[in-house]
DNA sequence: GACCTAAGGA
DNA sequence: TCCTTAGGTC
């Protein structure tokens, strides 16, 4: 039996906007640690994977891991019947053949249920591409939005290449050819860490491919040695975040342990990332205003804040955090790479934008993009091949 | 010859964007009274009836009662050409071909004038349904306009139950079945009149169905007996309400008696007063609508919070009032109601949520329903027969 | 395939 | 209220 309750039923709006043209049908799968998707799109060339973290939700329980085959299509509509500040709450007994959605108003005064039929997906094994990168940018989503749209005028595919001068988006056309090049903020330093993700907890993905990942990362951090210094107030905030989210938190059990031990660590990367980059911005920016919050070991404050106050921008401390950050690009490197991939899929896969400010490009050479847009409840990603030959 | 002026051509601009995908041609009859609109939809399952009173006119003049034979797309091409907030003024000569329409600025600086050109319209005898009904809803317009439209997605029809719990609207589809429960503000009383309108008093309406209906009504609500006392009063209102339409009604012979009699009373708390004004203007028609309500027997708690306190609202003449009343839903109800019926009439009707802020549905089991919407100046109104079968 | 109208979102 | 996107018609 499922029983999950969003304080605001926008996050799952803007999710399935997100991947409604991407995929037609797919599995949710819920489980104590919460729920993810992962499915290929409908042409078999890119992977979305999404999780909704069980902290994040206001109530969360689910008693054991159970499937729930949705048509995406659908599920978008019944989502549209909700308000974005609709308390949303899905419930799923356990041999359900619908997913009953509940919205309550905040003024209470209106209660909607829909029930959802749920069909049987067959669980597609799906190859999460390797977790470590030698190159890792982090971005304003929207301009990232802005920047694959504007090449997609002009070119159906576009080079993004990354050297010590910056990230580069580069597209040929027929009619015109076009790039943009982002300077990033602050020296390049090498790829901390991979996608923090609990992805590979929840499915079935190597957790060896993240071990290693980490292991890469660090490694390679401490080879630069430029940054040292740095890194270690990104684990001191990390650390201090991770605490404060375990506070937080009110029905998890989950552990979030893991956030504190490794660097990289856990799932709250997203945010906790966001803020050391931010950090490291600073470094190099000479901004320290976000430490601020970070400095403080204890809890509270920001994410705090963040997370209830302000809510409704969807994402979650997240954002606040973000938000400070300007529109700061972070790249970091360990080598050269340039890749090429299908506008026409980045394109799609902007449209989480609007589920948190910035996004994470990571990538290798001949190896899958993954864009990662971690907002505070969770995440989504996207993988997709590059495009052979480098045309 | 017809001479009529109103202070802002938006209310116009309105009214034919809500009726021009139902009529394709209309006669508007212009009299003493005002200029009134009634016609069934292309499809013939819905009837639409409009009415502007003479007194919302800035200035109004109709030497003898005229039909203006129009071509609805054409008029609202007319009518784009007009400013919102330009005066209006429509201008017709007793035997003219031509509807002559004049924008004046309000700086006054621009004039514009454009000539219609009429048509011949065969006046069919419209039905207009009965005038009492077990069940009135009263909701925001956005409300509603947003339930139809979300219940549109996910199937064809719609079933609208008013009962104790308040007012579901449920719809199943193929892919999700979705229902949508109003509480209602306040204690949920008797219904207290039918709408009070004047469309009874223009055309020829057919008044079998009426009656039965009303019988059926009557006894159910005598059934329940809760709140007598009111019903004095709202004997009195109805029968008041009675004579007019019967007064009125030219061609029916339908009693309309039983409304009187019957009990709905009224309880009503809080729409007393919007009702009893409007009943007072019926019978004279002039308008003593300020009688308020509270004259009457004692209100009831918090309905009569919610009515008075938060407005007015109602419908009638002041829409401003309306504007206090938030979105508070307030259902009065006879007896159960149950009817199905096409959503797509619904998301059309909706689209005079723009007119003004609260909306009135008028249902009995069987009859067709009725959904109105009462500005200052006059009223558009909807009827739609429900599905039979209930399916 | 292009144009126009209507509906929904910002 | 305006702009953008989607759907329908020609």
């Amino acid at each position: 039996m499922l029983e999950a309750r969003l304080a605001e039923a926008s996050v799952l709006k803007k999710l399935l906007d997100a991947i409604k043209e991407l995929v037609t049908d797919a599995n949710f799968e819920c489980s104590e640690e919460g729920i993810t998707l992962q499915a290929m799109d409908n042409s078999h060339v890119a992977l979305v994977a999404v999780k909704l973290v069980q902290n994040g939700f206001k109530k969360y329980r689910c008693d054991r891991p159970m499937p729930l085959g949705v048509n995406v299509g659908s599920l978008t509509k019944v989502l549209k019947c909700a308000k974005d500040d609709d308390m949303c709450t899905l419930n799923a007994a356990d041999e359900a053949d619908v997913l009953n959605l509940v919205y309550e108003a905040k003024s209470s005064d209106r209660i909607s249920s829909y029930d959802l039929k749920l069909m049987d997906i067959d669980s597609e094994t799906l190859g999460i591409p390797k977790t470590s990168y030698e190159a890792r940018v982090v971005l304003s989503s929207a301009e990232f939005a802005r920047i694959v749209r504007d090449l997609s005028l002009l070119g159906d595919s576009v080079r993004i290449e990354v050297s010590k001068e910056g990230v580069r988006f580069a597209s040929d056309g027929e009619a015109a050819n076009g790039n943009i090049l982002l300077k990033g903020q602050g020296p390049i330093g090498k790829v901390e860490r991979g996608p923090q993700g609990d992805d590979s907890d929840d499915e079935e993905e190597g957790d060896g491919v993240k071990k290693e990942k980490k292991g890469n990362g660090e490694e390679e951090a401490e080879a630069n040695g430029e940054d040292d210094d740095e890194d270690g107030e990104n684990k001191k905030k990390s650390k201090a975040q991770a605490k404060v989210k375990k506070e937080k938190t009110e029905d998890g059990d989950v552990e979030m342990e893991e956030d504190e031990e490794g660097d990289y660590q856990p799932n709250e990367d997203g945010e906790e990332e966001k803020e050391e980059e931010e950090e490291d911005d600073e470094d190099g920016d000479g901004k320290k205003r976000k430490k601020k919050s970070n400095s403080s070991s204890k809890p509270t404050k920001k994410a705090k804040t963040a997370s209830s106050s302000k809510s409704k921008k969807g994402k979650s401390r997240a954002d606040s955090d973000e938000e400070d950050e300007g529109d700061a690009v972070v790249i970091q490197m360990n080598s050269h790479v340039s890749l090429t991939f299908s506008l026409k899929y980045l394109v799609n896969f902007s449209k989480s934008s609007n589920l948190v400010k910035k996004v994470e490009l990571y990538m290798s050479n001949d190896v899958p993009l993954l864009v990662s847009y971690d907002f505070g409840q969770g995440y989504i990603r996207y993988y997709l091949a590059p495009k052979i030959g480098d045309d």
